[in-house]
DNA sequence: TAATCATATGAGCAGTTATTCAAATGTTCA
DNA sequence: TGAACATTTGAATAACTGCTCATATGATTA
Protein backbone atom coordinates (compact mmCIF):
# COMPACT_ATOMS: atom_id res chain seq x y z
CA UNK A 1 0.00 0.00 0.00
CA UNK A 2 2.90 2.43 0.19
CA UNK A 3 4.99 1.10 -2.25
CA UNK A 4 2.99 1.67 -5.16
CA UNK A 5 5.76 3.25 -7.45
CA UNK A 6 3.20 5.36 -8.98
CA UNK A 7 4.19 5.13 -12.39
CA UNK A 8 1.98 3.87 -15.39
CA UNK A 9 1.27 5.05 -18.97
CA UNK A 10 -0.12 8.73 -17.91
CA UNK A 11 0.99 8.91 -14.19
CA UNK A 12 4.30 10.63 -15.08
CA UNK A 13 3.82 13.86 -13.07
CA UNK A 14 2.83 12.41 -9.98
CA UNK A 15 6.43 10.65 -10.15
CA UNK A 16 7.70 13.81 -10.73
CA UNK A 17 5.58 15.89 -8.21
CA UNK A 18 5.48 13.72 -5.36
CA UNK A 19 9.34 12.38 -4.53
CA UNK A 20 8.11 9.69 -2.39
CA UNK A 21 5.34 8.76 -0.88
CA UNK A 22 6.65 7.35 2.15
CA UNK A 23 8.23 10.78 2.66
CA UNK A 24 5.16 12.80 2.86
CA UNK A 25 3.26 9.85 5.18
CA UNK A 26 6.12 10.25 7.27
CA UNK A 27 6.08 13.82 7.21
CA UNK A 28 2.24 13.90 8.05
CA UNK A 29 2.89 11.79 11.18
CA UNK A 30 5.25 13.92 12.41
CA UNK A 31 2.89 16.60 12.36
CA UNK A 32 0.38 14.46 13.60
CA UNK A 33 2.28 14.51 17.09
CA UNK A 34 2.75 18.62 17.79
CA UNK A 35 -1.31 18.02 16.71
CA UNK A 36 -2.76 17.23 20.01
CA UNK A 37 -2.93 19.64 22.61
CA UNK A 38 -1.49 17.13 25.40
CA UNK A 39 1.31 16.71 23.50
CA UNK A 40 2.11 20.59 22.28
CA UNK A 41 1.49 21.75 26.44
CA UNK A 42 4.00 18.67 27.04
CA UNK A 43 6.92 19.97 24.60
CA UNK A 44 5.89 23.39 26.16
CA UNK A 45 6.59 22.96 29.83
CA UNK A 46 10.35 20.85 28.71
CA UNK A 47 10.96 24.61 26.95
CA UNK A 48 12.66 25.47 30.40
CA UNK A 49 14.13 22.69 31.48
CA UNK A 50 13.69 18.55 32.04
CA UNK A 51 10.41 17.30 34.17
CA UNK A 52 9.79 14.11 35.49
CA UNK A 53 6.79 12.46 34.34
CA UNK A 54 4.94 13.46 37.37
CA UNK A 55 6.01 16.78 37.25
CA UNK A 56 4.46 17.21 34.15
CA UNK A 57 1.48 15.92 35.27
CA UNK A 58 1.12 18.48 37.67
CA UNK A 59 1.97 21.18 35.68
CA UNK A 60 -0.93 19.94 32.89
CA UNK A 61 -3.57 18.60 35.88
CA UNK A 62 -3.62 15.53 34.34
CA UNK A 63 -2.64 11.47 35.51
CA UNK A 64 0.62 10.40 35.06
CA UNK A 65 -0.66 7.61 32.75
CA UNK A 66 -2.19 10.07 30.35
CA UNK A 67 1.21 11.91 30.58
CA UNK A 68 3.27 8.58 29.67
CA UNK A 69 1.26 7.51 27.48
CA UNK A 70 1.88 10.59 25.13
CA UNK A 71 4.95 11.00 26.34
CA UNK A 72 5.68 7.72 24.93
CA UNK A 73 4.45 9.14 21.50
CA UNK A 74 6.58 11.81 21.95
CA UNK A 75 9.50 9.60 22.36
CA UNK A 76 8.89 6.98 19.38
CA UNK A 77 8.90 10.35 17.14
CA UNK A 78 12.57 11.27 18.62
CA UNK A 79 10.90 14.71 19.80
CA UNK A 80 11.87 13.78 23.65
CA UNK A 81 14.69 11.66 25.32
CA UNK A 82 14.83 10.49 28.99
CA UNK A 83 16.94 9.62 31.36
CA UNK A 84 16.64 7.52 34.62
CA UNK A 85 17.63 8.56 38.01
CA UNK A 86 16.60 6.44 40.47
CA UNK A 87 12.61 5.46 40.45
CA UNK A 88 11.84 8.67 38.53
CA UNK A 89 12.42 9.43 34.60
CA UNK A 90 13.50 12.68 33.13
CA UNK A 91 11.94 14.01 29.91
CA UNK A 92 13.49 16.75 27.97
CA UNK A 93 13.49 17.99 24.00
CA UNK A 94 15.34 15.90 21.59
CA UNK A 95 16.57 18.65 19.70
CA UNK A 96 16.00 22.08 18.55
CA UNK A 97 13.99 21.25 15.67
CA UNK A 98 10.87 21.30 18.33
CA UNK A 99 11.44 24.66 19.42
CA UNK A 100 12.06 26.19 15.72
CA UNK A 101 9.01 23.94 14.11
CA UNK A 102 6.76 25.18 17.37
CA UNK A 103 8.26 28.96 16.90
CA UNK A 104 7.02 28.54 13.46
CA UNK A 105 3.74 27.48 14.05
CA UNK A 106 2.93 30.40 16.72
CA UNK A 107 4.17 32.40 14.04
CA UNK A 108 1.75 31.51 11.71
CA UNK A 109 -1.15 32.18 14.37
CA UNK A 110 -0.33 35.26 15.71
CA UNK A 111 -0.11 37.30 12.39
CA UNK B 1 -12.96 25.17 30.19
CA UNK B 2 -11.10 27.32 28.14
CA UNK B 3 -10.99 30.28 30.24
CA UNK B 4 -9.71 28.72 33.76
CA UNK B 5 -6.94 30.93 34.79
CA UNK B 6 -4.72 28.62 36.76
CA UNK B 7 -3.85 30.65 39.32
CA UNK B 8 -4.26 29.31 42.70
CA UNK B 9 -2.81 28.77 45.99
CA UNK B 10 0.15 26.74 44.62
CA UNK B 11 -0.56 26.92 41.11
CA UNK B 12 1.67 29.77 39.97
CA UNK B 13 3.60 27.97 37.99
CA UNK B 14 1.53 26.86 35.57
CA UNK B 15 0.40 30.34 35.24
CA UNK B 16 3.74 30.99 34.14
CA UNK B 17 4.81 28.10 31.97
CA UNK B 18 1.80 27.87 30.11
CA UNK B 19 0.78 31.44 28.85
CA UNK B 20 -2.10 30.88 27.52
CA UNK B 21 -4.07 27.87 27.16
CA UNK B 22 -6.16 29.06 23.83
CA UNK B 23 -2.99 30.03 22.33
CA UNK B 24 -1.36 26.28 22.45
CA UNK B 25 -4.53 25.08 21.58
CA UNK B 26 -4.41 26.63 17.99
CA UNK B 27 -1.10 25.73 17.92
CA UNK B 28 -2.39 22.34 18.12
CA UNK B 29 -4.51 22.79 15.71
CA UNK B 30 -2.66 24.17 13.32
CA UNK B 31 -0.29 21.16 13.10
CA UNK B 32 -3.45 18.86 13.30
CA UNK B 33 -4.14 20.43 9.43
CA UNK B 34 -0.32 19.64 8.30
CA UNK B 35 -1.03 16.08 10.27
CA UNK B 36 -2.97 14.29 7.11
CA UNK B 37 -1.11 12.94 4.35
CA UNK B 38 -3.96 14.27 2.33
CA UNK B 39 -3.62 17.73 3.14
CA UNK B 40 0.27 17.63 3.14
CA UNK B 41 0.16 16.03 -0.45
CA UNK B 42 -2.08 18.63 -1.58
CA UNK B 43 -0.05 21.21 -0.14
CA UNK B 44 3.27 19.61 -2.07
CA UNK B 45 2.04 19.75 -5.43
CA UNK B 46 0.87 23.39 -4.60
CA UNK B 47 4.47 23.76 -3.80
CA UNK B 48 5.20 25.00 -7.59
CA UNK B 49 1.95 26.54 -8.66
CA UNK B 50 -1.36 27.06 -8.21
CA UNK B 51 -3.59 24.06 -9.48
CA UNK B 52 -7.69 23.92 -9.26
CA UNK B 53 -9.19 20.93 -8.07
CA UNK B 54 -9.47 18.69 -10.42
CA UNK B 55 -5.77 18.56 -11.58
CA UNK B 56 -5.20 18.53 -7.58
CA UNK B 57 -7.33 15.25 -7.71
CA UNK B 58 -5.84 13.69 -10.86
CA UNK B 59 -2.41 13.94 -9.44
CA UNK B 60 -3.47 12.33 -6.11
CA UNK B 61 -5.69 9.85 -7.59
CA UNK B 62 -8.66 11.19 -5.57
CA UNK B 63 -12.39 12.08 -5.87
CA UNK B 64 -12.44 15.93 -6.34
CA UNK B 65 -15.01 15.41 -3.49
CA UNK B 66 -12.93 14.38 -0.87
CA UNK B 67 -9.93 16.99 -2.60
CA UNK B 68 -12.08 19.93 -1.66
CA UNK B 69 -13.64 18.58 1.30
CA UNK B 70 -9.98 18.87 2.30
CA UNK B 71 -9.26 22.21 0.93
CA UNK B 72 -12.11 23.77 2.98
CA UNK B 73 -9.40 22.72 5.68
CA UNK B 74 -6.93 24.17 4.22
CA UNK B 75 -8.62 27.21 3.67
CA UNK B 76 -10.09 27.51 7.01
CA UNK B 77 -6.62 27.63 8.43
CA UNK B 78 -5.27 30.17 5.40
CA UNK B 79 -2.74 27.94 4.17
CA UNK B 80 -4.05 28.16 0.88
CA UNK B 81 -6.33 30.68 -0.84
CA UNK B 82 -8.13 30.50 -4.27
CA UNK B 83 -9.36 32.54 -6.77
CA UNK B 84 -11.71 31.83 -9.41
CA UNK B 85 -11.69 32.02 -12.89
CA UNK B 86 -15.19 30.97 -14.72
CA UNK B 87 -15.92 27.20 -13.71
CA UNK B 88 -12.47 26.53 -11.97
CA UNK B 89 -10.80 27.24 -8.95
CA UNK B 90 -7.57 27.49 -8.87
CA UNK B 91 -5.71 26.82 -5.53
CA UNK B 92 -2.49 28.09 -4.45
CA UNK B 93 -0.31 28.50 -1.02
CA UNK B 94 -1.42 31.35 1.29
CA UNK B 95 1.71 32.53 1.89
CA UNK B 96 5.16 31.13 2.98
CA UNK B 97 5.17 29.55 6.37
CA UNK B 98 4.04 26.66 5.10
CA UNK B 99 6.42 26.28 3.02
CA UNK B 100 8.83 26.39 5.83
CA UNK B 101 6.92 24.30 8.10
CA UNK B 102 7.42 21.51 6.07
CA UNK B 103 11.10 22.04 4.97
CA UNK B 104 11.48 21.99 8.81
CA UNK B 105 9.40 18.69 9.09
CA UNK B 106 11.66 17.48 6.46
CA UNK B 107 14.59 18.46 8.02
CA UNK B 108 13.74 16.54 11.25
CA UNK B 109 12.90 13.41 9.41
CA UNK B 110 15.82 13.00 6.93
CA UNK B 111 18.52 12.88 9.51
C1' DT C 1 12.19 -10.21 50.69
C1' DA C 2 8.33 -7.16 51.29
C1' DA C 3 6.58 -2.67 50.83
C1' DT C 4 6.40 1.56 48.47
C1' DC C 5 7.06 4.89 45.03
C1' DA C 6 7.43 6.28 39.93
C1' DT C 7 6.44 5.01 35.59
C1' DA C 8 4.69 2.11 31.92
C1' DT C 9 1.30 -0.76 29.64
C1' DG C 10 -3.18 -2.85 27.92
C1' DA C 11 -8.11 -2.98 27.17
C1' DG C 12 -12.22 -0.44 26.57
C1' DC C 13 -14.97 3.60 25.60
C1' DA C 14 -16.15 8.12 23.81
C1' DG C 15 -15.21 11.49 20.65
C1' DT C 16 -13.15 12.83 16.30
C1' DT C 17 -12.19 12.52 11.35
C1' DA C 18 -11.50 11.29 6.31
C1' DT C 19 -13.72 9.23 2.68
C1' DT C 20 -17.78 7.97 -0.15
C1' DC C 21 -22.07 8.86 -2.29
C1' DA C 22 -25.78 11.71 -3.60
C1' DA C 23 -27.39 16.11 -4.25
C1' DA C 24 -26.83 21.17 -4.56
C1' DT C 25 -24.59 25.40 -6.04
C1' DG C 26 -22.35 28.26 -9.32
C1' DT C 27 -20.63 29.38 -14.06
C1' DT C 28 -20.46 29.25 -19.01
C1' DC C 29 -22.30 28.81 -23.45
C1' DA C 30 -25.55 27.32 -27.03
C1' DT D 1 -33.62 29.13 -20.48
C1' DG D 2 -31.48 24.67 -20.43
C1' DA D 3 -27.56 21.62 -20.72
C1' DA D 4 -22.95 20.67 -19.28
C1' DC D 5 -19.05 21.30 -16.49
C1' DA D 6 -16.42 22.39 -11.98
C1' DT D 7 -16.81 22.64 -7.41
C1' DT D 8 -19.09 22.42 -3.03
C1' DT D 9 -21.89 20.51 0.57
C1' DG D 10 -24.25 17.16 3.79
C1' DA D 11 -25.09 12.75 5.74
C1' DA D 12 -23.41 8.30 6.79
C1' DT D 13 -19.90 5.01 7.67
C1' DA D 14 -15.43 3.12 8.97
C1' DA D 15 -11.20 3.87 11.11
C1' DC D 16 -8.47 6.18 14.38
C1' DT D 17 -7.14 8.37 18.83
C1' DG D 18 -6.76 10.04 23.70
C1' DC D 19 -8.26 9.30 28.20
C1' DT D 20 -9.49 6.24 32.16
C1' DC D 21 -8.99 2.40 34.97
C1' DA D 22 -6.70 -1.56 36.43
C1' DT D 23 -2.56 -3.84 36.36
C1' DA D 24 2.32 -4.62 35.49
C1' DT D 25 7.16 -3.35 35.55
C1' DG D 26 11.20 -1.25 37.55
C1' DA D 27 13.79 0.73 41.43
C1' DT D 28 14.64 1.99 46.12
C1' DT D 29 14.63 1.24 51.03
C1' DA D 30 13.30 -0.95 55.42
Amino acid sequence: MEREPLSGADGREECDILPDDEILYDLAELFKVFGDTTRVKILYVLFESELCVNDIALRLTMTPSAVSHQLRILKTSKLVKFRRDGKTVFYSLDDDHVRSMIAMGLEHITE
